[in-house]
DNA sequence: ATTGATTCCGAAAGCGCTTTCGGCGTAGCG
DNA sequence: CGCTACGCCGAAAGCGCTTTCGGAATCAAT
C-alpha cells in the first residue's frame, strides 16, 4: 500500500495483524512473550510492531485483563501553601518502582478534607487503580479504614496509632525524639520546651511521646518541660517559641517538632538577641535543606527519605502480588545531624 | 435477593440495569445526562446507583468513548536530589483544574534523559492521556516537537527560544533580570557579577539574556559584568560567587539566575567575612521561602507560581477543546521583594 | 380512525485488547 | 501406516461501557 506514514489514524492490533497476516490473537501473544508461539514469528512480529510504532492501548488492555496496572498517590490534604518539597521525591522513587512494570502513577487529591472518605471509595469501586500509597496518616485514619474495607492494596508512609494490620515505612520518631533529649541532657539541659504539631497527625503525636518519654527515662519531671503547640510553619514556630522564651523560666533548649518549626523559632531567637547554640539550644526535626542555610544552620534529626517513594512503590507491588501486609513493616531511624543550632547549657541558666 | 450487600463482585451497569429492570443502555444514559430519557426514570437509576455505590470502570468508559480522559504531568528530568518544591504546588493546581471534568492525572518520567523521546511517543501512540503539561523547557527542546508531531496537545510551563505555535505560561525572565540590573544600578552598583544557569534550559537562557540588555540599557559594558555558570544548588552558587569574589576588580552585587544559587553566593560571602546588603549586594530570583530564613534574608525577585498548576491545567483543557494554541499563551511579570540582601554600593568599591 | 410527530427505551454493534478452546499440521511412536 | 503428542495458530467470546438506530408507545392534529 502507499501512504502508509500518512495513516492519521492509529496502528492498532487489528491493523498490524492485517499487515502480518496474522490474527490479533497471535499478535497479542507475540506481543506479550506467550509460550505457544514459534520463536519465529514473535520475532517478526515484535520487529513489525517496533516498525510501525506500536503501542497498545492500556484502557482496552486494562479492560481485558481485568486489573489497572495503575497505582494512585493521594495528596496530603490542603496544608496552605506550605509546598512540601519531599512529594516530589516521593513520586519520583514511586515511579521508578512502578516503572519496572511499566504501570502508571496517578496523584488524587480530595477536593476538600471531608471529601477524602468519597474519593477513596469511587477509587476502589471504580477499580482505576491496584494500589494506593498514602501520606502523613492521622492519629485514627479513616481513609485507613476504608481502604481495608474496600480491599485495595495499600501501602502508607508513616503509622496511624493502630498499625498493625496494614503495610507501612516509617521512622522511629518515638526514638528520635528521645534521642534528642538524650543529647540535650546530656549538653547539660535541664529545662526544655517543645515545640509541636497538631496532634491529630499521628507523627506529631509520636514526636511528642518521644519528648516525655525522653524525659522520663533523663530523670527530669515534666514540670521541667514546656510544651507549645503551634502549625506546621515558621509562623507557627516563632510564635510557640516566643511564649516560651517570654516566661518567668525560659527553657534553655527548644525541641520542634519539624525543621519550618524550628526555623521560626530561630527567628523568635534573634528578635530577642539571643544566640541559637549558645544562649539557647534550638533542634529540629526532618534534614531539610533549608536548615544548612538557616541563621544560624540549624542541628536537626535527619530523616532518611530518600529512597522512600522506591521502597514504597516496591512494597505496594509485592502487596499486589499477594504478600502479607504484616510482613511489609519497615522502620527505620533517624539520625542527629548536628549544625550550629545546639551546644552546652550555659552553668547560669540551669539556676533560676 | 438476599445478600445483596455480601456480594464481593463489583456493581456494574449490567448488574445496576438488572437490578432496575432496565438495559444498560437506559442506565448509562440516566447515569450521563442524556436528554432523551424520562426525568422519572433517570431519578430513580441515579438514586439506586448513588445507594450501590456504583463508580463506572474508566477503562471501559475511556475504550468506549476513545478518549483518555486523563492527562500527564511530565516530570523533569533527574535533578539530582535537590526535589524542587513547586512540583507539589504545581500537581495540586493541576487537579483542581482537572478535577472539574473529574479527569486523572499520572505523573510520567523517562528513565534516562535519552527516553524522554521514547516516552513521549509511547504516550501519544498508545492514547494513554488527551494532553500533556511540561515543565522546564529546554532552549530548544525536541520534546516539544515531538507533541507537535504526535498533535497530542500541550501546554508548557516556560517557553523554548521558539515558542511561537503552541501554548505556554511563563514569567518574563528577561524582563525580570533587567529590573534587577536597573535596582542594582540605582543602588549605586556599577561592577556586577552575574551568577548563572546552564543555558540549555531556557530560563537560565532568559535570564542572562535580561542581564546582558540590562547592562547595555543602563549605559555600562560587558566590561563591567562578570559572569560564571554553575550548577543550579547552593554548591555551585557558592563556588561560582568565590570566584567572583577573589578576583582583582569584584562586583559589589551578585546576580542569581535562582534562589539556590544565591544562597550559596550567601554562604561565599560569610566565609570570607563580606557582610551582604553591605558590602555586597545579593539578590535571588525564584522567591523561594528559604529566603526568608537564609542568613541574611535574600532579596530576590518573586514569581507567582501559586496558581500556575491551575492556569496550566485549564489552558490544557481548552486547547483540548479546541481552542488555538496561539492564544494560550500567558506571560506574567515577577517582582522584587526586598529583604536583607541589597543595599547601597559603598562608594569606595567603586574605585579600584 | 388515520396520520404524523414525539418521547422514551431496547437491541445491538463496537471500542482494542486478552484468553480459552479447539483444530490444523507435523513429528514421534509402535 | 495409524496412533497419539505436541507445537502453533485461528475463532470467538468477553472485559464494561457508549452510542446509533429503530421501534413501541403516547399524544396531538386532521
Amino acid at each position: 500500500m502507499f501512504g502508509e506514514d500518512l495513516t492519521v489514524s492509529r496502528v492498532t492490533l487489528k491493523t498490524l495483524a492485517a499487515d502480518l497476516g496474522l490474527t490479533e490473537a497471535t499478535v497479542s501473544r507475540a506481543l506479550n512473550d506467550y509460550e505457544d508461539i514459534a520463536e519465529q514469528t514473535r520475532l517478526r512480529v515484535q520487529k513489525e510492531a517496533l516498525a510501525q510504532g506500536y503501542a497498545p492501548n492500556p484502557s482496552a488492555r486494562r479492560l481485558a485483563r481485568g486489573t489497572a496496572e495503575a497505582v494512585a498517590y493521594l495528596m496530603p490534604a490542603n496544608q496552605r501553601g506550605v509546598s512540601d518539597s519531599f512529594i516530589g521525591q516521593l513520586l519520583q522513587g514511586l515511579g521508578e518502582s512502578l516503572s519496572k512494570r511499566k504501570w502508571d502513577l496517578l496523584v488524587m487529591q480530595a477536593p476538600a478534607a471531608e471529601d477524602e472518605a468519597e474519593t477513596i471509595q469511587k477509587l476502589a469501586r471504580s477499580g482505576t487503580v491496584s494500589g494506593v500509597v498514602l501520606s502523613r496518616p492521622y492519629k485514627v485514619d479513616k481513609r485507613i479504614k476504608l481502604l481495608q474495607e474496600a480491599r485495595l492494596p495499600f501501602v502508607v508512609h508513616g503509622r496511624s496509632s493502630d498499625c498493625s494490620d496494614y503495610a507501612w515505612y516509617d521512622v522511629d520518631n518515638t526514638k528520635a525524639f528521645i534521642d534528642i533529649v538524650d543529647h540535650l541532657v546530656s549538653l547539660g539541659h535541664r529545662r526544655l520546651g517543645y515545640v509541636g504539631a497538631p496532634s491529630y497527625l499521628n507523627f506529631a503525636h509520636q514526636r511528642m511521646q518521644g519528648v516525655l518519654q525522653g524525659i522520663k527515662y533523663n530523670g527530669l519531671s515534666e514540670a521541667d518541660l514546656l510544651i507549645e503547640i503551634s502549625e506546621m510553619n515558621d509562623l507557627g514556630g516563632e510564635q510557640a517559641a516566643s511564649v516560651m522564651l517570654d516566661c518567668d523560666t525560659p527553657p534553655t533548649a527548644l525541641i520542634c517538632a519539624t525543621d519550618i518549626q524550628a526555623i521560626g523559632a530561630l527567628a523568635a531567637l534573634r528578635s530577642r538577641g539571643l544566640r541559637a547554640g549558645v544562649d539557647v539550644s534550638v533542634i529540629g526535626y526532618d534534614g531539610l535543606f533549608i536548615g544548612k542555610h538557616s541563621n544560624p544552620p540549624l542541628t536537626t534529626m535527619a530523616q532518611p527519605l530518600a529512597h522512600s517513594g522506591r521502597i514504597l512503590g516496591d512494597m505496594l507491588l509485592a502487596l499486589i502480588d499477594g504478600a502479607e501486609p504484616k510482613s511489609l513493616q519497615e522502620l527505620r531511624n533517624a539520625e542527629l545531624v548536628r549544625r550550629m543550632s545546639d551546644g552546652p547549657a550555659r552553668p547560669s541558666q540551669n539556676k533560676p
